[in-house]
RNA sequence: GGCCCUAUCGUCUAAUGGUUAGGACGGCUUUCUUUCAAGAAGCAAAUAGGAGUUCGAUUCUCCUUGGGGCUGCCA
């Protein structure tokens, strides 16, 4: 069963499709694909890990696609395991017929309360099965319902090894492992053997996956060893954390990059945050910077060994940075389907000049839903137009002041605007009776981009129209 | 419980057997200012504890403690 393996780097980001694109898995995905990238004959495959029949869904497959192709993370070669279940058949079968597997009956219900018993005492919930046959010339049968079970030594006083990449030499005891199942029948594996059938099919030479993986490494190195497969080499990546320090769930943040995307983050900042953990570039005060920069200086050795908490503020920092990059055109594109989810269709002229009051503002390109008062009338208090300690006399005296200003010269030049109202902020001896009033009646709100970029963008009939309402409800 | 991984500011992290332990996010202050952002300037903030090796340890070794992961007929 030896095959001459090639020299370039196959790696694999083997997903299950039972929930949504993790942010997890597409970091998992992003060092995959850095590496494989770094050595530019690297491929990297995508392998769907379905042999869950009961948990996995087609509409997350869809989903782990679409958002890897989002993120930019384009594989090579693409497996789906539900397809290749006659591959794993063979090489089950062999198994059993060298007598390197067998059946084990064991019911669920004992197989637990033995566990049960194990953990409650000092032992070790291993499971060394009394259905194994005791001289291997006995060919196992399937006697009905039971499972297939990898045969182990229970007596070994062995350790097994392997290298990791980021954390050096790792090693377990043998005897604590048990007999491992590997399937449930003959056509339908589970986790473990499919993973090493796959790997090893595929020439995979690098398997780089999470940290919560490493048990599950002498485990497969079992199997491995069984069929006489040669050992990839292991990197185990540190784990995302929430912010009480345990791996990343729901019940922290949002947890798929479906919701990110949804809330109008950039896939490349998604990308950038993703690698800034548990990786650190060369230049580590410059945080900002692209794939293609960070392939040429990625390495695996440079991979952090401890968990890295997920800060969203960061996160909205880097996006932020993102949008700010973007030009007018490229940020009206971004934004436009976030403004349509919220105040339905919209003029794209509209867009283009609303977008560079934006783009300084937005961590997130969602956040237009504060920008409300360009696309519809706001509402508010009336308390809100009151400036400081000035009377409604006074407030109603600038608005007139200003009504004569806009209808004067309209709102089209915006630095005669804007000289105009410092004239009369000079005339008031405070410039905020001229401008709070007026940014309050513009938008219903007590913070907003400077009210003269508003009125431009309203037009002067709008403007009036708003000045003349926020007089009426004095 | 057992096995395994891990430990520098609140968070992401840099660095070194001898440094004022550096940067970024966040926070705070100041500035700009009609408000809010953005921008500019600045401030506070860390080597978990204990032994050992050493002239010297945050760095190397061991122990303790903390944190995490795994412990499925899930992956």
């Amino acid at each position: 069963m030896t095959k001459v393996k090639k020299e370039i780097i196959r790696v694999r980001i083997a997903p299950s499709p039972t929930g949504y694109l993790h942010i997890g898995t597409a970091r998992t995905a992003l060092f995959n694909w850095l590496f494989a990238r770094h050595k530019s004959e690297g491929k990297f495959i995508l392998r769907i890990e379905d042999t869950d029949i009961e948990r996995s869904e087609k509409k997350f497959e869809d989903d782990i696609i679409a958002q890897l192709e989002w993120l930019g993370l384009k594989w090579d070669e693409f497996y789906k395991q539900s397809d290749r279940t006659k591959i794993y058949s063979k090489y089950i079968q062999k198994l059993l017929d060298d007598g390197k597997a067998f059946w084990c009956y064991h019911s669920e219900e004992e197989l637990e309360k033995e566990r049960q018993e194990q953990m409650s005492g000092k032992g070790v919930p291993t499971h060394w099965c009394s259905h194994k046959p005791q001289t291997s010339n006995l060919k196992p049968q399937n006697l009905g319902k039971g499972i297939i079970r990898l045969v182990a030594d229970e007596k070994s006083t062995r350790k097994i090894k392997f290298n990791d990449i980021i954390r050096g030499e790792i090693e377990f005891e043998e005897r604590l492992l048990g007999d491992i199942s590997i399937a449930k029948a003959v056509d339908t594996p589970l986790y473990h053997f499919a993973v090493v059938i796959d790997d090893y099919e595929m020439d995979i030479t690098h398997v780089i996956r999470g940290e919560d993986h490493i048990a599950n490494t002498p485990k497969q190195i079992l199997l491995q060893e069984a069929f006489g497969f040669e050992q990839p080499q292991y990197a185990h990546l540190p784990l995302i954390l929430g912010t009480d320090r345990s791996k990343l769930s729901k019940r922290h943040a949002a947890t798929s990059v479906a919701e990110y995307r949804k809330l109008g983050y950039l896939p490349d900042a998604l990308v950038n945050f993703l690698f800034l953990l548990g990786w650190t570039p060369e230049k580590s005060n410059h945080e900002i910077l692209t794939k293609n920069e960070v392939i040429e200086q990625f390495s695996l050795e440079k991979v952090h060994k401890s968990g890295a908490v997920f800060d969203i503020k960061k996160l909205n920092w880097i996006n932020s940075q993102y949008i700010k990059m973007e030009n007018d055109g490229g940020l009206a594109k971004l934004v436009q389907p976030f403004i349509e989810k919220h105040y339905g269709p919209c003029d794209e002229e509209l867009i283009i000049k609303i977008v560079p009051l934006l783009r300084e503002r937005l961590e997130y390109l969602d956040q237009v839903k504060e920008f409300h008062f360009f696309f519809k009338e706001p509402e508010y208090e009336k308390e809100l137009l009151k400036w400081k300690s000035r009377s409604n006399e006074e407030i109603k005296n600038s608005f007139k002041e200003i009504q004569k200003i806009v209808e004067g010269i309209g709102v089209e030049d915006k630095n005669k605007l804007r000289q105009e109202l410092d004239m009369l902020g000079k005339r008031f001896e405070d410039r905020g009776l001229a401008y709070w009033p007026f940014r309050v009646a513009l938008t219903g709100e007590k913070a907003s981009p400077d009210p003269v970029d508003i009125a431009y963008i309203l037009g002067k009939e709008k403007t009036l129209k708003r000045i003349q309402k926020a007089v009426n409800k004095i």
